[in-house]
Parts: structure tokens; sequence; C-alpha cells
DNA sequence: CGTCTTGCGTTGGTGGGACCAACAGTCTAC
DNA sequence: GTAGACTGTTGGTCCCACCAACGCAAGACG
């Protein structure tokens, strides 16, 4: 028997236990997490940051139910993002005239160039996550993550869902 | 303009965020680990009960540091998760005599019956994860997520790892 | 032999993320 | 006008991955 050159005894994972999908996806999805959080960490940013200012971008001014809606981020911890962005100028926080109830967050200048950079980050991370996929690849992981969230609606559990 | 039928204001997540992988990744791990969590826990259960027994029958008996790093559960994880093995008769805990320092973990036929069981959950589980896709691309799916995990090796953080 | 480094099992603790419960204020529908 | 639903906010829970440090044992090397 060829004496294997490399002295490592090597304890890899099982074969059966690397191939469970729930397993391969919490994995993927620390390593991404790391990416993103590191860069946008560099930054003074978080995840959340950058999800609630991409959505005011695209949809527009919002109450902080609405952003928590889009988002995804409970309302309760929506208040600590937009504390934040509010402090650093990307957001301005006005009560609702219409309803007395909401805020109507609206995304400022500032806050449309902090978006700007935080996006270039994103994609940096997304980037060096993906690196060991094609383009085509790329875009089939993503179209079949996407059917998986389609199909398993925005939120399973008991999240304020109507009747 | 057709009137929608559906009077829901419908308050979607914009596009170009539900477009990154990271977060993809994360909402299909959440609802993964749901799935997972629910059918395990009915059992009395534990991910890393399953992945203990799972890598002793198929890696045979090894210690405690050897599961761990088999299983990336932490070594400091570990010590509980084989309590409740060694309490259910699943697994037995001797001490090594080749290496006092070291425990001996070894599947006992109770712990193997257990496997099967937790085994046949867990692939329900994997089942209704990815009900919306058909074999072809389950398989695409889990062979791109195994790219990532080989690509981003074993564990990147300063996991103990060698010099 | 003694020292020094490395590895092992164990305990207790940390930080972050998703989530819940409850409340006061406000709106909406009956 | 009263009941029920929604909004923003506070404070807390639970789970998970991880770290720090310890006492002990083994291996390496003078």
């Amino acid at each position: 028997m060829s004496p294997s050159p490399t002295p490592a005894p090597e304890e890899p994972a099982p074969a059966r236990l690397r191939a469970i999908p729930s397993r391969l996806l919490a994995g993927a999805t620390l390593v991404a997490d790391r990416l993103v959080g590191e860069r946008l960490a560099a930054e003074g940013a978080h995840k959340w940051h950058f999800a609630v200012l991409l959505t005011l971008a695209e949809a527009g001014p919002a109450s902080q139910a609405g952003l928590s809606r889009r988002t995804g981020i409970h309302r309760s911890d929506m208040v600590a993002v937009l504390n934040d962005l509010g402090d650093a100028g990307c957001v301005r926080r006005d009560p609702d005239p219409a309803d007395r109830r909401r805020n109507v967050i609206t995304l400022t200048a500032t806050g449309r160039r902090r978006l700007e950079r935080l996006d270039a980050l994103i994609r940096e991370a997304q980037d060096e996550l993906l690196a060991p996929l094609d383009p085509a690849e790329r875009a089939e992981l993503t179209r079949l993550l996407t059917a998986l969230a389609d199909h398993h609606g925005p939120a399973h559990p008991g999240q304020d869902e109507e009747s």
C-alpha cells in the first residue's frame, strides 16, 4: 500500500453527515454571516442597518411596522436599528400626521450615501462567499434558495399574521 | 385596472434584498433548523445527539475531542451531549487505557436503534424542507452547498487549529 | 531525570440573534 | 361609543456558537 505522504490523521466528518442539506445550509450561513458581519462591523454597521436602508431606497418611506414586515426584522429590534440610523443622520423619523401611532421613516441623502457604501461591502462579501462557484452556479444557487424561501412562507411561526 | 381580488396591501421585501445569497441562506437555515428541531424535540432529542450518534456509527468509537472535530460541535458543548446520550444508554464512556486523558465513546445497541429513529426524522425534515425542489434540483443544491463548505475550510475562526 | 509543550475533559461564562409579553396610545369598525 | 386591532417601545427569554481557564495526562527534548 502506497504509504500516504500526508502524515495527517485527518478526522473528517462522516459522509452521511456532510450530505445533510440542513447541515450544509447551517454551515454556509455561518460563513456567510461572518463574512458579511466582519465587513459591516469594520464600518460600524450591521446586517439590519443595510436591510432597512435598502428597503427605504427601494420602497420609499414607511412606518416602522412596515419596515419590519418587509425586512423580516422584528418590531422590537427595529427600534434600536432606527435609533442608530437616526443618530447617524441616515434617516428621519417623523410622526405620521395621518396616523398618530406611526412614525414615518424617510431616507436622507446621508443615508443614501451610506447605503451605497454598505452595498459595496455586501457585494464584496457575497463574492467571497460564492468564490468557488461560477456565475451560472451562483445564479442556480440563488434560484434554488429563492424557491425554498417562496415555498415556506415569509414566516411560519406565530409571528403577527392575519387571521 | 383589474381590481386585484386580494385586498391585501402586501408589503413584500424589495427585490434587491430578496436576491442576496447570504440572506437567502439565513432564511433557509432558519426554516431548516425549525423543521429539524421540532421533529427531534418531539422525541426529546437534539441536532447534536444525532450528529454524534451518526458519527459513532460511521467512524467507530472515538474520543470526545475526536467527535468534536468530526461533528463540528465544540468540545465544551460535547460534554452535555454525551451526558444525555450516556444517561439514555445510547453510548458508553470509558476511560481510554492507552491514554488516560481521553474517554472512549462507544455506540451501544440502544444507541444504534435510536440513531435509526432519529435518522428517519431527519430525512423527513429534509424532505419537507426541500419539498418545492425535484430530485435533480435537490442534488444540485447539495452539490453547490458542498462546494461552499469545501472551499471555506471546516472552520475559519481561531478554533483549535495546528500552527 | 526534569521541564516544557501540547492535548484532553470539564466548568462557567459571553455575545449575538430571533423571538415573546405586555403596555399605553391611537385608529377602525361595528 | 365601545370593542378590537394596530403601533412603537421596553424588557426579558431562549438557543447557539464560542471563549477562558482549570487540572490532569502524554509526548518531546535537554
